[in-house]
RNA sequence: GGGGGAAUUCCCGAGCGGCCAAAGGGGGCAGACUGUAAAUCUGUUGUCACUGACUUCGGUGGUCCGAAUCCACCUUCCCCCA
């Protein structure tokens, strides 16, 4: 099975500008290519990492990669199918997220000489002088096409600053300039990056008569259509400090018996023949596909020591024992009254509960445990003594939390 | 530049000067049922010292016994005309 044949049967591909170049060309290794990442916060997501998987299959293929961090185009922020404007942020912050970005990203890719390479847009853009641009790029641009471009079309409803608007151009300008300086034949990314990709080709035969190449990724959704790798708003970052191991995991531990298969196919590099065993499994068997799912995507991102530990603790604390690796919250002295503490400001202290308001709700619906018996009684309280012996709180049925002095 | 409209809790969105911690929906959380899934049903969803108190309705002042609601100014956004 070639590559471009591969990346088809995962689902991966959303939109090429054509096809028969471009399966020629990554399947011989010819050519180079560039994915954009925006650094508008100081962690790469779930998102991001299907777009460095695929970075690495192409680069296993030999193709070479180019990883573009958006120090430069963050300055601006891509209204691309949003419905409000990004919050601006600060060249500090851009810095410091790009930072982040850098080092995430070695984990995954191979940097170095004849490897992967990365660049930075803040670079080029932010030393761009208005005029000589108008002049050399703007010309190139129809404010009637732009204005009909789909990722505008929600801002056309809400309202688009001329300032949102000009992100098209940097990211053409990006491609053109990667493209004459880096040889840079192809660029990849999500799929809602169409229109701003394809600025980037038309720029390119306007300027130097030459063709070059978009190809997008499939963006990954759940069955309800939704975005994936958000928990309540919230993104499931790569870092673990902001999104544990064991949080990671659970994360897709739990997804939806419609999405686990498409997950494996478009995330990990499990081959497809050993996928389409999985894809057999039905009903509840399914559910330990998902664990399969959650063991490979961790060890991905955090390694396999990481994903052994996410693993050991989950199968654990499911089967209702305590685990090594659970989630431990410290308590200290100075939290204990009279030698006690109540259930309420342990729920509050490991951040189970926002509020002692929340905690108590919890506890007065019959939704924490604490080891084997429910609380029932909201002004529970815990010795340290016990507390030494050692305590899990559960909330709910998925979430543990062990104790120590 | 001229004219009109809007800003409400996580989001959308209702809100007569007191009965407003603020309808309804979405989302979240928990309970039941399950397979750590989905669907469904139920409860809940500002904070705390929780039968009570406190802080919220873009910002700052003001009127009033009392303001999310009225007035002034400011900020931001939308629409129409140029």
């Amino acid at each position: 099975m070639t590559l471009y044949e591969e990346l088809v049967a995962r689902g991966l591909i959303a939109q090429v500008t054509n096809e028969e170049e471009i399966k020629n060309m990554i399947n011989e290794g010819k050519a180079t290519f560039y994915i954009g990442f925006d650094c508008t916060a100081d962690s790469l997501t779930a998102g991001h990492f299907m777009a460095l998987t695929l970075m690495k299959r192409l680069q296993l293929a030999g193709n070479k990669p180019i990883a573009l961090i958006g120090g430069g185009t963050t300055m601006i922020g891509d209204p691309s199918g949003r419905t409000d404007m990004r919050k601006m942020l600060t060249r500090q912050d851009i810095d410091h997220n790009a930072e982040c970005f850098r080092r995430q990203m070695e984990r995954f890719i191979e940097f170095g000489e004849g490897k992967a390479t990365m660049v930075n847009n803040a670079d080029w853009l932010l030393d761009l002088n208005y005029v000589e641009l108008l002049r050399e790029v703007g010309a190139c641009f129809s404010v009637n096409n732009m204005l009909r471009a789909e990722c505008y079309k929600q801002r056309m409803e809400r309202g688009l600053s001329f300032f949102e608007f000009n992100y098209m151009i940097m990211q053409s300008y990006d491609f053109y300039y990667l493209f004459k300086n880096y040889n840079c034949n192809m660029q990849f990314g999500g799929d809602d990056q169409w229109s701003n990709m394809l600025g980037g080709t038309e720029l390119i035969r306007k300027k130097l008569g030459a063709d070059a190449h978009c190809m997008t990724i499939t963006l990954l959704t759940d069955s309800n259509g939704k975005k994936m790798g958000k928990t309540a708003g919230n993104a499931v970052w790569l870092d673990p400090e902001k999104t544990s191991p064991y949080d990671f995991f659970q994360y897709w531990r739990n997804v939806d018996d419609a999405d686990v298969i498409k997950c494996m196919k478009m995330l990990t590099f499990i081959p497809l023949d050993q996928i389409a065993e999985y894809e057999k499994c039905e009903g509840s068997e399914l559910n330990k596909v998902k664990e399969v799912l959650a063991y490979h995507l961790t060890e991905m991102v955090h390694g396999k020591e990481e994903a052994d530990k996410a693993l050991a603790a989950a199968r654990s604390v499911f089967n209702g024992g305590a685990a090594a690796d659970m989630p431990t919250t410290e308590l200290s002295e100075a939290d204990f009254t009279d030698g006690s503490i109540t259930v309420i400001d342990m729920l509050v202290k490991s951040g189970l509960a926002p509020s002692k308001g929340e905690a108590r709700r919890l506890i007065q619906q019959g939704g924490v445990m604490l080891g084997d018996d429910k609380v029932t009684d909201v002004y529970k309280a815990v010795t340290a003594d016990e507390v030494k012996a050692g305590v899990i709180l559960k909330k709910g049925k998925k979430v543990f939390q062990k104790f120590t002095v």
